[in-house]
DNA sequence: GGCTAACTCGCGATATATCGTGTTCCTGGA
DNA sequence: TCCAGGAACACGATATATCGCGAGTTAGCC
């Protein structure tokens, strides 16, 4: 993965964010997303490191205050700043420019096509260790392309069984809260649904 | 947002990994992400502080180990899983539905489009300035107050449920296979579902 | 029995710090 | 002058912890 910044030129820019006013570390990593207009979010593995460094130079201070540290720059920082700041303009527009490319790459990216699909291979897995049996529709399905289209019946289907547990569950729950929710509730319940399946089976054959 | 996990259910299933092997905060969260294909990463700030709670209530200690804090079940934390293990398997389908609505939504979702843009506008702006250039499973509670009896029934109607969600699933995604599930057996189940609920609400009434 | 105030919970956001990897830069010796 | 080895660097991954919001749940009062 390309760095968005190239050598060194993380470190001037953090001492031209600290020369604005003294900041935290995270806020840092925030006033860096900001000015790239969120596209690029350093982490912190990028920046305390960074900090760490340009405090045993000398070049900021170091206090702690609670759960912040807050980040000063010195005199000597604003000296290096002062005799490098031709360069920051540079690096702004290359910083830039590598942003750019990024998000391009993300946008063109199959990432998070993928997701739904490994949620049921997981859940197919799982069920197969438990013994029950593992319904492996989409396990053949190489393309990312998802099933959607295709599944969506089966899909409408999962929000119905599903609202209909929430709503079930729900209404059974306020009404053992209040009172006492009797076995032969649940005993009808019970044959109600087994009636359900076999209705349902009938329509499909 | 909704959450992935429905109050209460992430401490039990954290719970029920940590019956496996004692593992520290970071594992914990590598391990949720795994079981669910990647989709679900909960973060830190998830874990940690029922992690914290867990010990509070004795149900788990803590073994600092350098970097890292190792966590492991107590007895206490053993009984309480054993007391509640039938809620497990509903827990994790109710996960994995979750998951995939969220997947969906994240798929459809236009969030990466307009990140090149906001780089632009960033840039733009910073050269002006320049100057030219699931529902609830719940109920143990903190407090060990044995309530289990009028839990009984409710428990009993969550098993029902879910068996049965579970069979239709299974049914609907194997005809689904071999042939096309029509929007019509849908509607029919929501129909039946919709009175099975009406009747069950009568009989409460 | 009904209502609401208090409490619990999931979770993203906030906050910090280290480690390992791959790359770039610089320096001293051939 | 060239180039090899090491230092410096950017960065994701690893690791932990707290805060506050919004939604869910309970306990207690009437």
């Amino acid at each position: 993965m390309t760095p968005v910044f190239a050598h060194g030129n993380l470190r001037l820019y953090l001492l031209s964010l600290l020369a604005e006013s003294p900041r935290h570390g995270y806020e840092l990593i925030q006033a860096l997303s900001e000015r790239f207009g969120g596209t690029y979010s350093p982490s912190a593995g990028t920046i305390y490191p960074r900090l760490s460094k340009l405090e045993a130079e000398g070049l900021v201070t170091k206090t702690s205050d609670g759960r912040k540290t807050v980040y000063e720059i010195t005199d000597a920082g604003r000296a290096e700043l002062a005799a490098r700041e031709s360069e920051l303009g540079a690096i702004e527009d290359e910083v830039t420019d590598s942003v750019r490319r990024l998000a391009d790459e993300v946008r063109a990216g199959v990432n998070e096509a993928m997701r739904s699909l490994r949620a049921d291979l997981a859940s197919a897995a799982r069920e197969a260790k438990r013994g029950r049996p593992a319904d492996r529709e989409h396990t053949s399905d190489v393309h990312p392309t998802p099933r959607q289209d295709s599944n969506a019946a089966v899909r409408d289907a999962e929000v119905v069984l599903n609202d209909f547990r929430q709503q079930m569950r729900t209404d059974l729950r306020s009404r053992a809260a209040r009172g006492g929710l009797q076995d032969a509730v649940v005993a009808q319940l019970r044959h109600e649904l087994a009636q359900v399946r076999a209705n349902v089976l009938g329509t499909l054959k």
